[in-house]
Parts: structure tokens; sequence; C-alpha cells
DNA sequence: TAGTGGTCTAGACCACATA
DNA sequence: ATGTGGTCTAGACCACTAC
């Protein structure tokens, strides 16, 4: 029958994984190579099955916990996508901060200010999270976000340098659209997941001028690591949002 | 063919859903009538493929569907399960609390007091968001949640009063276990998802005692709708979390 | 050994988008 | 008209559990 790989009726090594999983990771192979662009379809189930010599079914079944992962999209009658953050409609995947009103006209942060960007040498912190070493190159930038004028978060974020060299303050003041739009597009680097450390805190002085609040506001702080494919840490965010027109938005399953 | 209900080959009409949601909307009704109770098997596919008159294949989707929201556990060579928040490995699915240190050995509060526990009518924001009228009866419970001796989580919750006839103090500190565990054993209610509104906030003076810490330590303010089958809410939760060797922990798809 | 869910296949037809 | 993904079926075999 079809063996494309080694392991079907390999039932006795623990590295068993059935066929479309394995289907799933030459996929994935693919897609992180860069084989296919964010936003520019794979190809069809029926191609797929021809190059790998399974059937559409089993295609279908891989295809299907890559649409889960959020890793593709599919569209009837046009074809099977690969994800990005540049579509309207799911811009700001990440962002949980909703305002209070549930008015969900407002797609994103109205105005955005980059206070500063900069390359440093990873602290030990820093370095742990993004897989560095300490005292690796990275970038840092600091940035305010305000909806209807008013400052709402304030936001660190370190990179790491070796994939972002070119990345300047002036590049990210003028891009239109969210900062993952522009690694996708400029930086080859795709977010597919993220895990959030949510704590409430005080902010310092300085972080209370930013935002225009004094600092006895209390603001929820949002640490962020953000992965790219094969659950490589390429983002560390350390988020201050204000709570007092806005809240964290979580759905429970 | 096989017309089980009314609308395959209703292509035209806004209703129209394809087969497997049809015997998925079925298998949910007889979910929320109590015919399968949590923890208990669900009849076998081959079983519900002859009763509702479809091949096997289309009661798999409809029960992948039903698994992917959590509503059944499928056990391989077994079985499919009904949902419980009773088992070990998924007990406390919708505290996202943990300790900093990433200990996961230690599943849930150690200690909790219910420090309040009364019948009153509902207020107008606890009333809209149960889906009541204000003034109607709901029950209201106040409790304390340690770690290790130490007071962590305030919580105040609000059940509706008809649906939860005889819950008492003595009953929720007698039970062992989650309390959406004895919801379910007691009174037939299972909460199958939660959206959750999180801020970050000073206690008064009562909360700072009750977790033992001053009026000035941030707290996040967690207030949770719980809900069961149909979308029908049947909890309000208000808590707040000590994030001084804890945070809240979510995963970002 | 029997029964369950899990995988894989092959083919038919439907719904949707594009040309 | 063509090609895409979406649905539905039928049958075979595998993996796991319980008896």
């Amino acid at each position: 029958m079809n063996t494309p790989l080694s392991a079907l009726s390999d039932t006795s090594t623990p590295s068993f994984s059935p066929l479309y999983r394995q289907i799933k990771a030459l996929i994935l192979q693919r897609l992180q190579a860069g084989e296919w662009k964010p936003g520019e379809p794979i190809p069809s189930e029926m191609d797929l099955a021809a190059r790998f010599r399974v059937s559409q079914g089993t295609v279908r079944k891989a295809i299907d916990e890559l649409a889960a992962d959020n890793l593709v999209v599919r569209r009837q009658g046009r074809g099977t996508f690969v994800a990005t953050h540049t579509e309207q409609h799911v811009q700001y995947r990440f962002l949980k901060l909703v305002p209070d009103s549930g008015d969900l006209n407002t797609e994103g942060p109205a105005e955005r200010t980059i206070v500063d960007c900069k390359r440093l040498r990873a602290a030990a912190d820093v370095a742990r999270a993004l897989s560095l070493r300490t005292g690796d190159a990275v970038l840092q930038v600091r940035r305010v976000l305000a909806y209807g004028g008013v400052p709402t978060i304030l936001e660190d974020l370190w990179l790491p340098g070796v994939s972002f060299k070119g990345l300047t303050a002036e590049r990210l003041a003028g891009w239109r659209g969210p900062m993952y739009s522009l690694f996708e597009a400029e930086f080859g680097v795709h977010m597919v997941r993220a895990e959030e450390k949510i704590r409430a805190v005080l902010p310092d002085d300085a972080q209370a001028v930013l935002l225009g609040i004094t600092s006895a506001t209390p603001l929820l702080s949002v640490e962020r690591v953000a992965y790219t494919y094969h659950d490589t840490p390429m983002e560390l965010r350390r988020g201050l949002y204000r709570t007092d027109t806005h809240h964290y938005r979580n759905q429970l399953g």
C-alpha cells in the first residue's frame, strides 16, 4: 500500500504516528521553509494527494488540523491559504483588550507612537524567553497605543537581532496595520501562537507619565511570548494595559 | 437517500445545515435533556448511526465537533463519554491562575473557606448577566481559596435560585472537589464554557482583610459568566486574584 | 474474542468561486 | 465550464479495552 514515509504499520515503536499526521508534518516543513508565503494559496488537496501518494481524504485530515491550529485558512471554492495577520478580520488576533462598550467597530488601536527603538544586548530574562544567550543582540521597541486620543497600552518588546536586521523606528512608524503583519511582509516571520502571563501591578513614574495616569492606578501587566513555526520563540512583549475604559476578554472552552 | 430531518438538498433556505450538524444538534438535545449524564458513555457510533439512519462517518463528524467543543470525550477502545468537571485531569478547567514556580503538581487550591452563602433578590447587573429579571431569587456565595495557607482568591458568585434549590454553605463546605463537579452531581447543571472580563483593581477594606493584604495591593478582577448547554448563563462569578505569587496564564492560538 | 474508536481509501455528489 | 473545498457513503483494516 502507500508508505510515503517509513512508519505505517510500525505499531511497536513509540514514534508511530498516523499517515495524515506525517503528511501534516511534511506540509508544515514546507510552510516553515517559506515555500508558500502568508496569504498565498497552497496546492489543492488533489494536488497534494498526488504528490504524497495518499488519498485526498488523508490530505484533508492533515489540512483540517493545520486549519484548527490557525496555520492555514480554507475558503470554499477558492482553495486553502497560508494564514496571515494582514487580513482585516483576523487583525490583532492576539490583542484581547476590548472597549467596555463592546463596540467592535473600532478595529485595533487608533493611534500608535513609537517611543523608542534600539539595539542592545539581551539581559538574562529576555535571553531566556527568546532561547538566546545572555548578551546576544536584540532589538528593543517601546511604544504607546491610544484609543480616541487616550493612551491605553504601553508596550516594550524584544526581538532577536539576527532575524530582524534593518528594522528601525522609521519603518515601524511608517507601517500601516499590525506589527505582526510587518514582520511577515518584511522579515518572513509569521507568528503562530503566543502565551501570556497576566498580573495586576502599579506603574513606576516613567510608565505613569507615558500613559497619562498617576502611579496609584492599577494596570494589567501582560507578558507575552510569541512563537513562529515549530514553537520557536520570536518575540517577548511586556504590556501595561489600562482597564478603566477597556478590559481583557477571554473565552474559556 | 437519507433524510432523517427535513433539510437535505434544501439548498435555498438560509436555515440549511449539513447532515452531520443536524445529527450533532440531535445529540446535543439529548445531552441537555440529561439522557446521558456527565461521566457516562453515550451510545457507540454504530448505534447512533443506526438510530439516525446515517452512515457511521456522519455520526463520527458530529461527535468530532462535540469533542472539539469539550462536550464529550473520546476514549479509544472504550467509547465516547459525556464531559465532566469531576475527572482528575480536567478539574479546574476554568481556573487559569497558576503558581509562578510553574509547579503543576499542586492540583487546584489546597484550602477553601465558605465565607457566606445566602439567598437574595438579584440586583440589576446580576440579573442581566444571568438572563433573569431584577428581583428574581438568586443564591450568593462568597469564599476564599488559599494555597499553602496563603489566601489568594476571593470569589463572589451568584446562581439562579430556581436551579439550585437546597444548596447551602454546609453542602458547599462538605464537598470534595471542584464546585462545578458539585453542580453536576447534585443539580444536574454542567458548565460547558465561560467568558471572562479581566481588570486590574485595588481592593476595598473588607476585601483586603479577607485576603490578608493592604488595600494598596493591586489585584486581578476576574468577572466570569459560565454557560451550560445552548448558551444558557448559569453562574456569575467575580473573583479577586492575588498575583504576587501566582499569575493568570492564557494561551493564544 | 468481541466491541469500541482510529485510520485510510475510493467514489459520488453538492456548494461556491472564477473565468 | 472548470476547479476548488464540503459532505456523505461504504468498506477495509488497525489499535485499544474489557471480558
